[in-house]
DNA sequence: CAGTGGTCTAGACCACGTT
DNA sequence: ACGTGGTCTAGACCACTGC
C-alpha cells in the first residue's frame, strides 16, 4: 500500500477513534507532512481520499476540519461496495436458491447492454436470496463469457462477487444503477411472498471492471418493506 | 479556473467530439505534459478528474484509454446535480404549487437530522411539482434558518436550489439519499393522482454545503410510473 | 528490457480568510 | 500582514505490462 494510502488510513483511524472530534481542526498540512516525515503533496493526496469519503472539509485560508456531520460515513460508503453477501456478512445469515442457470446466446439488446458481440454467450442466472431464511431479493443476471468464466451453479449458490474477486482475480470498478418502484408481478408474489400489487423496489445495474469491461447486467427486486438503497453523492467542482 | 481543470475540460471535449474514440489510447502522460506545456503531475490531476467521471481507464504499464463503455457518462453524472428545476430546464416545463409554508421550531428528531440546536427555527415547506402540468413529485422539506435565510413563499414557487446558489451564494457540497418504495398514502392519491395502493418511489435526503453545514432534510415522493433515480458508484481503491 | 502509469520530493508561488 | 490550503514544477525512482 502506498504511503499516502497508509497516512490516510492513520488519519481516518484518529477521526474514528475520536482523537479528532467532529468540527475540530486537523493539524495544518505542513505539520502533518512533518509528523509523517513526508512532503505536503503526499499529505494532500491523503486528505483527498478522506475528503472524497466526506470525513473532512477543507477551507482555503482557514484549515482542514473533521466534517461536523461525521457520524459513521464509512458505514454508508462501504454499504455500496460488494454484493449482498459481503454486506450482511456477520450480521445475518445469507443463503441463495438458484432458480435458473443457463449458458446461452444474448439477445441483441443484452449484447448491447454488455457492450459485447452477439456471438459471445452469456450466463443467464436467476436467483432468490434469503436473509435469515426470509426471502429478501430476486435477481436476474446476465454475464458475458468473454469476461466471466468457469462459473457453475455451485458458485451461484454462494457469492458470485467473491468468486470474481478471489478466484478470477478481477477488480471491480464502477456501477451504474437505476432505481425504480414497480408493482409486484407473479414471480414477486411466488418467491418474495409479496401480496398482489404490493410495491417492489427494483434496481437495474450495469457493473464494470477497472479495465472498463462490463461483467454484469442485472435486475434486482426487493420487497418494499425489506430494503432501501443509500447513496452518497459528491457534488462536482464547479 | 486552475490549469489542471482547463486541461481536463479540453481532453473531455476531445473525447466527447470523438477525437479520441472509445477504447483508444490517449497520448502518454509525458506527451500530454509537453502538449499543454506543463508538468506530468498536473496532467495526472486532470486525468484524475476524467477517471472519476468514468471517461477514461488507466492501466499501469500499458497506457490511458477512453473508457470502452463511454457513451455519455456526463449525462448520467450531471443528472445527479441540482434540483428538479435545473434537471429538466429546456426539456419540459416545471411548475410548483406550494401547499404549505411555515417557520417553526423543529422537533427533537428534526434538529438532530439537521445537526442544529432545538432553538434554531426551521422552514417547513410542502411542495407539489409539475412537469408539463402533470403532477410529478411531492416534497416535504425542512431547512434551518441558521443556514438558509430570506426564503419566501414566492421563492419556493420557483427553484430553491438556484436561490441558494445565486442569491445566498452558498456552495452545495454533498448529499446522502435513502431510496425506498412505499404504498401510496392519502396525499399521494390527492396530489399525485395515484390510485390507492399504487407504488410510490420515495427519496429521503440530507444535503450539506461544502462547509459541512446541513441545509436541507427532505422527503420526496414520485409516482412509480414517472420517475427513477440513476446513481453512479465508483469503487474504492482497495 | 523498454515503455507506461504510479508515487514522491523540496521548493515556489497563488488564492483565500482572518485578524 | 499573516497563516492556511491550492496549484504547479522538474526531476527522480518504483511497479507493472508487453514485447
Amino acid at each position: 500500500m502506498s504511503l499516502y494510502q497508509q497516512i490516510a488510513k492513520k488519519i481516518r483511524q484518529k477521526i474514528e477513534n475520536g482523537d479528532y472530534q467532529p468540527g475540530e481542526a486537523l493539524p495544518r498540512q505542513a505539520e502533518l507532512a512533518n509528523e509523517f516525515n513526508t512532503s505536503r503533496v503526499t499529505i494532500q493526496k491523503s486528505l483527498d481520499m478522506l475528503f472524497n469519503d466526506n470525513l473532512i472539509i477543507r477551507r482555503q485560508g482557514s484549515g482542514t476540519f473533521v466534517s461536523p456531520t461525521y457520524s459513521s460515513a464509512l458505514d454508508i460508503i462501504s454499504s455500496q461496495y460488494g454484493g449482498t453477501t459481503q454486506l450482511f456478512s456477520g450480521k445475518a445469515k445469507v443463503s441463495t436458491k438458484v432458480l435458473h442457470f443457463e449458458i446461452r446466446l444474448p439477445t441483441p439488446e443484452e449484447s448491447k447492454k454488455l457492450n459485447t458481440s452477439e456471438t459471445v454467450p452469456v450466463y443467464d442466472i436467476y436467483r432468490l436470496r434469503f436473509l435469515d431464511n426470509e426471502p429478501y431479493e430476486l435477481t436476474k443476471s446476465i454475464m458475458p463469457l468473454s469476461v466471466i468464466t468457469n462459473l457453475t451453479e455451485e458458485v451461484a449458490t454462494g457469492s458470485i462477487f467473491s468468486f470474481i474477486k478471489n478466484e478470477l482475480h478481477l477488480e471491480i470498478g464502477s456501477a451504474v444503477r437505476r432505481i425504480s418502484a414497480d408493482k409486484a408481478n407473479n414471480d414477486d408474489v411466488s418467491y418474495l411472498n409479496c401480496r398482489n400489487d404490493d410495491p417492489v423496489l427494483q434496481v437495474s445495474q450495469t457493473i464494470s471492471l477497472t479495465d472498463g469491461r462490463i461483467f454484469e447486467y442485472s435486475h434486482t427486486r426487493h420487497r418494499y418493506d425489506k430494503g432501501s438503497i443509500v447513496v452518497f453523492n459528491k457534488m462536482p467542482i464547479s
